[in-house]
Parts: C-alpha cells; structure tokens; sequence
DNA sequence: GATGATATAGTCGATGTGACTCTATATTGG
DNA sequence: CCAATATAGAGTCACATCGACTATATCATC
C-alpha cells in the first residue's frame, strides 16, 4: 500500500470465496456440488461465488451458504462460519486469475440438500469419499485445510457444540470428536473432561431415551465458553 | 464457482499483500513504514503492495519484503512468513475496493532498517507505540491479529527458535517467549521444557558469555522438530 | 424377569507442570 | 586477590490432569 497511486492502474483480479462444509452423521461427510459448466463440468466441487462489489468476503460466503444449500436464514443460526485461507496461486482457474478466500462451516444437522431445492445439486459426500476423487479445481487442497482446521480446533474450543446442534446427549457429542478425528475416544474419560470443563455444555433436565435401549442420557445444551484450557487430548500423533 | 462464466463479468478487486514484521529485542517490535502519499500520507502502515499479475499472494510477500526492508535474499533464510487472513471489508481503503491478504512473519535480528536503505522510510516500532498510536487503513486490526497469531504458535510450536536466530542460548529463547507474551516465566521450568522436547534446540559445544558476569551459557541451535506437544504453557490466562 | 446396552461414578498409576532450592561458574568492584 | 553479584544448570516436592480400567444404576427389548 505505498507508492503513488494511479486510478485503475492496478492489476485487476477476480475474487471468490469457497465454502468447506462440514457436518457429522455416522462419518464426516463435506457439501458439494456437481459442477455444471467447464471447466471441470461434471465434477464435484465446493460451494461458492464471486465476491460482489459491496460486500466483504464474510458477507460472500454466508450469502452463498444460504442461496447454494436452499437453507433458510433462521437455520443459519447455530452454523459456525470462519474464515480458513486464502488461495491464490496464479493458474488455480484456468479461465482468469481468481483468488479465493475460503471458508469453513460447521453445520449441526444435514437437512437441507435432501430436500431437493431448486438451487444446484448440492449433495453431503462423505469425506473419505471427498478426498479420493478428483475435485474440481484446487477444491481438494482447500478441502484438506478445512477438515484439518476442524479437526485441531475441536481440541482447544467448544466447537464440537456447533456440530452436535441445539441439543444433544454426551453421547452425540462424543461422537462428534470421533467421527471429526476418526478414533474412539474412552466414554468415561470423555464425560469427565467435556463436564470439568466450565461453559462447555449446560444439562437441561430432561433426558433422551436411545435407539437400543440403554439408561436414557441427560440432554445437553451448548455452554457460553468457547475454549478448551487445558485442550481436549487427541490421540495417536 | 458455480454457473456460467463470461468474460469480464466479474467485479474488478484490487489484490494486496500486507505484512507484520515481527522481531524481538528489548521488546517485541513490528516494522512499520511511513506513508508518503494520501490517504494517511505521514501515518504509519504495515509494509506491503500490490499482488502481481502473475505471482501468488505468497510470492508477493516474499517479494514485497525483500523490498520494502533492503534485506538481501539470502537473509530471508531463516524468516518465518506464513499466511494470516484476508480483509475484505468494502470501505476498508477509501480509494478503491482492495482485499488484501495479510502475512506474518517473524524474524531473528532487526539490521536492516537503521541500516538506511533507500528504499523506504521502513523502522522498528515497538508494539506497544504501534499499537497505541493510528495505523493507516485497518492495520491496527491485521497487526493485532498478527500478535496474536504469534503469540498463540509459541505455545506449540517451535517457531520462537525463528525470532531468537540461528544460535541463540536458553536465556535469549526465554527471552523470546517473555517479550512475546508479555509476561516473567519460570527459568528452570522453561529449561527443563525446552530440553525435554525432541527436536526443539540442538545443543552445540560452543559456549557464550553473558554481558552481565554468571556462568557461560551453552550455545543452541533449532531443531528439526515443528510441533510442540503437550505445549508450552503461557501464564495468567 | 433375564439380557443387553447405555449412562454415570469411581480408582489407580503415569506424566507434566508450578514453585522452589541448591550448586557451579563466570564477571565486576574493591 | 577476595568478596559480591549474576547467570547457568540440576534437582525436589506437591498438585492437577490424563489414560486405562472397574463397578453400579437405569432403561428397552425379548
């Protein structure tokens, strides 16, 4: 930002955002989308859009999530939504030089694509799946950043709370961990942490009752707290 | 990235780089220039410039810091640079619509400014001053991101062996970490940890008087480790 | 009512940290 | 040359947390 500066002198670029979005069933699965036009027509990619010419890249990104998932604003309240990095290798789009600020979204539940919106063919794919194909552009890269930035934020925030939703069991929650990281984690030692932990979870006083049997698990609400000191420990690094 | 492309259609952004130079010495300091032109001509800004037609936004930073700083490239060997976040808001620069990806980068000693290059009017300013004063744009908000992303990566990583320099003893890595955080450590335990961790400092048999008399302090090297694990602890939080 | 599955509670050893003490080795000042 | 001072380096002990494991309570289903 030094030098002088001359109207329109600069080199001009094409700004996009890109959307990691994550959510847990029985595994991680990612959003995508398949992609309609060329290049890479026919492939899977992530969801996303230009940046338009008033609005920041944030403002981008959750104006994408909500017109490419078909999910209505109401719901967006409770999906996390930060900024991951920003991808600007010259020959990254072939058509021009775009850069692209990429985002990850942490969604609780999975609704919204299997309703069939009209928007695009918005799908959750799971991400072991994701990875080994072939996305679109340098969408696997960006991919790969994301489900790493989820996966070591688990440690050291409550985020796990964004993806397990309103409510949930220490037992969803648990899963939560486990999906994201791909490892069992011991129950007993699970609970002791998320409940020593002040503001990480909220016990209502109703409880659930499971789908095999089982005592039924007091329901849980997210905390206000939103880091994990000391962090939840990962196992097997 | 979706839907159909025509060329020209998108909206023209201004790409930039900007940088937080950090290093440490009494305390810690970032590098700051003086604008010469308007707006926030004679205001202090973080260093930095346009992205190029055909370079990424990381060859930009290297680029623009070799620049900006006079410092040969060989003495970019050992200067940590790493991508920050991208700031995108509309109004962020009043002439034009530029989103700008800022970098860290931390660096062992600081010569080169008072070394009076003709290149820019660059200087070392305490953080504290820099912080206090008003940056150009919103430079105050990526260099206190900047901060605060260095302070965090002390915790688990090794990178605190990139600001003390490629030989350094265990009291000016203490150093490192208290000028960093802003707070008095416990040398003894600090010692035990650092020595304790593989990989962080490679002991050479080379030993180094202190200014101030006491016993001559083993002179160390970086590891090749990156990760600290557990981490180190950072008091009073 | 027995069984299986889950929630909840507790124990024990290992590890790492915070706070502290002690000794060795150098420079500086008289 | 000797004392004072400042630093490097090594060790001790209490405490907190974690991993692994065991035990008990509570529910649904057969």
């Amino acid at each position: 930002m030094t030098g002088t500066y001359e109207p329109r002198s600069f080199p001009p670029f094409a700004v996009t955002v890109d959307i990691v979005v994550l959510t847990v069933d029985d595994n991680l699965s990612v959003l995508l989308i398949e992609r309609g036009a060329e290049p890479f027509a026919g492939s899977l990619a992530l969801p996303g859009g230009f940046v338009l010419p008033d609005e920041s890249a944030h403002a981008a990104a959750r104006r994408e999530l909500l017109e490419e998932t078909g999910v209505a604003e109401a719901d967006l309240t409770g999906v996390h939504l930060e900024q991951l990095a920003t991808f600007s290798e010259p020959d990254r789009d072939p058509r021009m030089r775009v850069v692209s600020v990429a985002y990850l979204a942490l969604s609780p539940a999975k609704p919204y694509p299997t309703a069939g919106t009209d928007a695009t063919a918005a799908q959750w794919v799971p991400l072991d799946v994701a990875l080994s194909g072939s996305l679109a552009f340098d969408h696997a890269e960006i991919l790969a950043a994301g489900v790493e930035r989820a996966r070591s934020k688990l440690e050291y925030t409550t985020l796990a709370t964004s993806l397990a939703g309103p409510e949930f069991t220490l037992g969803e929650l648990q899963h939560v961990y486990e999906a994201t990281w791909g490892c069992g984690l011991e129950r007993a030692n699970f609970r002791r942490k998320v409940l020593a932990t002040p503001g990480f979870v909220i016990k209502t006083r109703r409880r659930r009752v499971g789908d095999a049997g089982g005592a039924p698990a007091s329901v849980y609400r997210p905390g206000a707290g939103q880091l994990l000191d000391p962090p939840m420990m990962r196992p097997n690094r």
